[in-house]
DNA sequence: TTGTAGGCGTTATCAA
DNA sequence: TTGATAACGCCTACAA
């Protein structure tokens, strides 16, 4: 049994409400019964029961964080920035993995909600526009990672995918490439989608026409990437250097260019994306686009926060550019 | 305003306990009842509030999970076994990152308890031996992960850390190698302790004499697993194999390795340990010791679950096997 | 089979 | 400066 409220103001000779204050820091307490309390506080070792307290506060001081899939190379910064930020602001983070399922994730959400969470972020959903547009219809804060969604009205905290796309195919570019594969999880997720868009803009900026057959598809996986990049191998006109819509189709790639005796970059130049770990771990070492995970996941703390706070459900949408690491996978021509 | 159950009560025309009792499957309530009510129930959206329920049954079916290092690679793996199997008892987890602080773990300690939930799950945890007792005094449901703890008297999901060193050594020694070099985090970590005296234990079987030069010690970083490299290399006698207590170990000793422009296997033959996503990604592909990452965070729900059940603080020590994984980072001579 | 009422541990309003 | 007391939303004897 541990100590509640009403043990230690018996102990202390005074009322509940005392308690209450000194407990919340209230004003209008003597000195002296202040520090009585106190001591008896330290003495029971006694702390709030939260449970009670958010039961007639309204408020849980959680934020519910749903990661589409936990063993994403991006998840583990993304989750230290949530975290992190959210203790800041005092506020602890539950968790769910709706491992890419959408039926999964709206469990989450109902789960969340009848928890009493003080709002949801939620990371690179696929799906469920119903059910985040129920959240915003009943004014419960969320924000989404990852997702740009002009059109479900949700504040988002996304990357400028198409920025970066044009931002790596520029440097293949203006490294002296002009046959430029691209590997791509295409219209599979929107960040492929987009990431491609980027990659034709540079191209087409640069006068180069777009050869389809530089263009493949597979799902975000290292064999998709092995597989994807033995079919660019395979062609007559094989390309000289590769953008990979994600690192881990890059490292895919690799295997296949080296598995042929060619190297990177000396045969065939590479840039990834998302600067995962690895990137920096493979040899030789990946240029790639970092995408400030960390920094993102504080972000939507931020942005949850202030949604939290505000009145109407507001709609604003934060788009973080990313930056390229040039490391060694790269050949000046 | 959301629904409560007294709202669902007055529209079905019953009793606030009679919709108690379909929310909690109880018999004695007439079909037609029954379904007059959750028809209301689904009309009105409702949902129970879960932090009044968990105020009066004293119990939350939340579960705390504290990794002392999100970052660490073992973790997405680990944290994924954990979320899923606690999903299947009903609990949903929230979550902590202890940052290697073991005052942050003792806050988060504190913050879990004053949250109610029904247990924690401490992973890599370094300290706070104290706190531990003090839980386990109150006979409050615990369990460590990855550190033994015979004396502390808490229940505990180990791997066997000497058994793996030795199976990693002895892999190299039945390759033909004898003089082999270990990276270890040494006293560091216990964990890196353990693996080493694994070490030694299969050398010391083989009759071969231990050579203090061969045993290095640095953090579990890339850096440090280059540098502690870099010494062996300079050895005037060289290893022919390596033992690393941590793939991350390894990966950095890959990088020293290869600059000086040997091979590997060729020249030095590398074996980690951890069996950490990277492994299977770097070129030549790590031969490592698999932990199941997975299945000890299943596990370690499973024992929490277990311990909550029963009445007195029992102290179960789960101790896993690890198993070896040939890639291809040893050369059989 | 159903309803009444007390209690879970807090906070907050209103008196004193 | 302090103390009763009514919520908060739910569960559970006990009664009816």
């Amino acid at each position: 049994m541990t100590a509640t409220i009403i043990d230690i103001a018996k102990k202390a000779g005074v009322s509940v409400s005392t308690v209450s204050r000194v407990l919340n820091n209230k004003p209008d307490v003597s000195k002296e019964t202040q520090e009585r309390i106190r001591a008896t506080i330290k003495d029971l070792d006694y702390s709030p029961n939260k449970v009670a307290r958010n039961l007639v506060l309204k408020r849980s001081n959680v934020i519910g964080f749903i990661a589409s899939d936990i063993t994403n190379a991006s998840f583990p910064e993304l989750a230290r920035g949530v975290v992190v930020k959210a203790k800041e602001y005092g506020y602890s983070v539950m968790f769910f993995d709706a491992h890419k399922d959408s039926r999964v994730e709206k469990e989450a959400i109902g789960l969340l909600r009848s928890k009493q969470v003080d709002g949801i972020i939620l990371s690179f959903n696929e799906a469920n526009r119903d059910e985040l547009l129920k959240l915003r219809d009943e004014n419960f804060p969320v924000v989404q990672i990852y997702r740009k969604s002009s059109e479900s009205m949700i504040s988002t905290i996304a990357i400028d995918n198409v920025a970066n796309g044009y931002l790596g195919t520029k440097y293949l570019l203006d490294a002296g490439h002009t046959r430029i594969g691209h590997i791509t999880t295409g219209d599979l997720t929107q960040s492929g989608y987009e990431r491609k868009l980027g990659y034709l803009k540079a191209l087409t900026e640069a006068n180069i026409d777009i050869d389809e057959n530089l263009i493949v598809e597979g799902v975000s996986s290292v064999e998709a990437g092995r597989e994807c990049m033995e079919r660019l191998l395979e062609l007559k006109s094989r390309p000289t250097a590769l953008f990979a819509s994600h690192d881990v189709l890059a490292i895919g790639a690799y295997d296949a260019i080296l598995d042929r005796g060619l190297s990177i970059p000396g045969d065939i130049s590479v840039v990834g994306h998302d600067n995962i770990e690895i990137a920096k771990m493979i040899r030789p070492r990946l240029t790639t686009i970092d995408t400030f995970k960390y920094i993102l996941g504080q972000a939507s703390v931020d942005l949850l926060i202030e949604e939290m706070a505000v009145e109407s459900h507001q709609c604003k949408e934060l788009v973080y550019p990313g930056e390229l690491v040039v490391r060694d996978s790269v050949r000046i021509l």
